[in-house]
DNA sequence: ATTATGTCAACTGTTGACAGTTTACCGACT
DNA sequence: AGTCGGTAAACTGTCAACAGTTGACATAAT
C-alpha cells in the first residue's frame, strides 16, 4: 500500500468522532428536523461522557446543523420556508460558482468520468423510471463531483456539508414525476458539454437554467401539496 | 420606556455570552490571525470555568473562526493565500447575489439612507484623502447595510460574519492609494444607482465589478510587498 | 368543568478534579 | 558541536458531581 507513512496522522479527539456521528446521522435522515437530542441519551448510547457530546453539539450548532434553546435543549434544525428560500437562493449562487470554476479547473479525466457517470445514470434511469431515491442520490452525487472540480475547497465545505444537508432532508419532496428523470439527465448534460468546452459562462448558466427548473418543481410540489 | 414588560427575554448562557466576545475580539482585531488562544489563561480573565469556554470555542470552531489541533491548543484562523482567494470567490458570488435581491427587496428609505451615507463619505473623503482605516469602515458598512437590504438573512449572516471578518483582517493591506478612495465611491454610486432604479442584473453587475478592481488592488499590493 | 397553583422529576448549565499528552529544558553520549 | 534520551511543568481531554431551570402532573379553588 503506497503512502502508508507519509500521510501524516491526526490523533482525533472524541469531540471529533461524536460530531461526525452526529452530522452523518443528521445527513443520512436518521435524526429528522425538529428532532430531540437528549444529551444524556446520546451520551449514553454512543458510551461517552456529557462534555464532548456538548461539545460537539457546540460545533455542530456554529454550522446551523443544531440548535439550542437555553434550558430547554438541542433540536435539529428545522427549515421555515423563508429559511427554504433564503438557502435556496445562496445554494444557486455557489453552485453556479462551482460551475464557473470546474470549466477551468476540472481536470480532464474527471470530466470524462463525470460523463461515464451520466451514461450509467442513464441506463438506470431508463429501467426503474420513476423512482425518485436513486434520482436523488445520483443528483447529489453528481453535483458533488461537479464542486469537487471547482478545486475551491471552501465551496465544496459549504455546499456538501451545510446546504446539501437540506437537500437531503427535502429530497423526497422532488419525488417521481415522470419525464422529470429524463430532463434532469439532459440539463446535467449540456452542464457537462459546456465544462468540457472549457465555457465558464456557458456552464454557469446551464447549471443556473438547471437549478431554476428543479426549484420551480420542488415548489408546484409544494404547492400542490398545500 | 416603552415596551420594557412586552419583549421577550431570553437567557444567555455563558456560552453564548463568551463565544460573542472571542469573536467580537476577533473581528475587532484584539485576536490577530495565529494567535493562540489559553483556555487557563482565557477562562481566568473572563471570570467563568473551563467548560463552557470550550464548548463556546468549539461553537466558533465550527464556523471556522478558530481552528484547533488536538492535544496542542487553539489559534485564530489563519488564511492561506490559497484560502484567501477562495473565499474572495465565495464572497464574490454572494456579495452579487445580496446586491441582485437588494434591487428587488430594499425599501425605498433604505435606500436613501444609503445614498446619505455615501454622501457622508463623500465629505469625509474630501477632508482626510489618504487615511485607509475609515474609508475601509466606511467601506464595510456600506456593504453590510447593502446585504442587509437583500433581506436574505441567511446571507447577511454569512457575509457579516464568517467573510467580512476576514476582510477586517487584511484591510490593512487596501491601505492608501491615493485616487482609490474617489474610485470607490464612485462604484457605490453606480451601485446604488442600479438598486434604486430596480435593475437586478445592472445592481449585480455593478457590484461583480467594484469587487473585481478592490480585488485586483488588493493583489497589486500584496506583489509589490513580496 | 375549568382555571390556577404547588410540587416533583428530568434535564440542562456549570464547576472542579483527574488522567494523558505535548513541549521545553537539561544533561549525557557520539 | 550536534544529537539523543529523560525529566518536569504546563496544558489539553475527559469525566463525575452539583446547582439551577423547565415542563408536567396532580391537587385545590372558583
Amino acid at each position: 500500500m503506497a503512502g502508508l507513512l507519509e500521510n501524516k496522522v491526526q490523533a482525533q479527539s472524541l469531540v471529533d468522532v461524536v460530531a461526525e456521528r452526529i452530522e452523518a446521522a443528521i445527513i443520512s435522515g436518521q435524526l429528522e428536523p425538529g428532532a430531540k437530542i437528549s444529551e444524556q441519551g446520546l451520551a449514553a448510547s454512543l458510551g461517552v461522557s456529557r462534555g464532548p457530546l456538548r461539545e460537539a453539539i457546540r460545533r455542530l450548532e456554529g454550522r446551523k446543523l443544531l440548535e439550542r434553546t437555553p434550558n430547554v435543549g438541542v433540536r435539529v434544525a428545522k427549515l421555515s420556508p423563508k429559511d427554504l428560500n433564503e438557502i435556496l437562493q445562496v445554494r444557486e449562487a455557489l453552485e453556479c460558482l462551482a460551475c464557473n470554476l470546474a470549466a477551468t479547473n476540472m481536470p480532464d479525466a474527471e470530466i470524462a468520468a463525470l460523463k461515464k457517470l451520466l451514461d450509467v445514470h442513464e441506463k438506470q434511469k431508463s429501467v426503474q423510471e420513476n423512482t425518485g431515491y436513486y434520482q436523488e442520490t445520483e443528483n447529489l452525487d453528481f453535483h458533488y463531483r461537479l464542486v469537487n472540480g471547482s478545486g475551491n475547497e471552501r465551496l465544496a465545505h459549504m455546499l456538501a456539508g451545510d446546504l446539501h444537508y437540506m437537500l437531503r432532508v427535502y429530497r423526497y419532496k422532488s419525488g417521481a414525476k415522470p419525464g422529470r428523470a429524463a430532463e434532469v439527465l439532459q440539463e446535467h448534460r449540456a452542464i457537462v458539454a459546456a465544462i468540457e468546452a472549457r465555457d465558464p459562462v456557458a456552464a454557469e448558466n446551464a447549471m443556473r437554467e438547471h437549478l431554476r427548473h428543479a426549484r420551480r418543481y420542488v415548489e408546484e410540489q409544494l404547492a400542490a401539496e398545500g
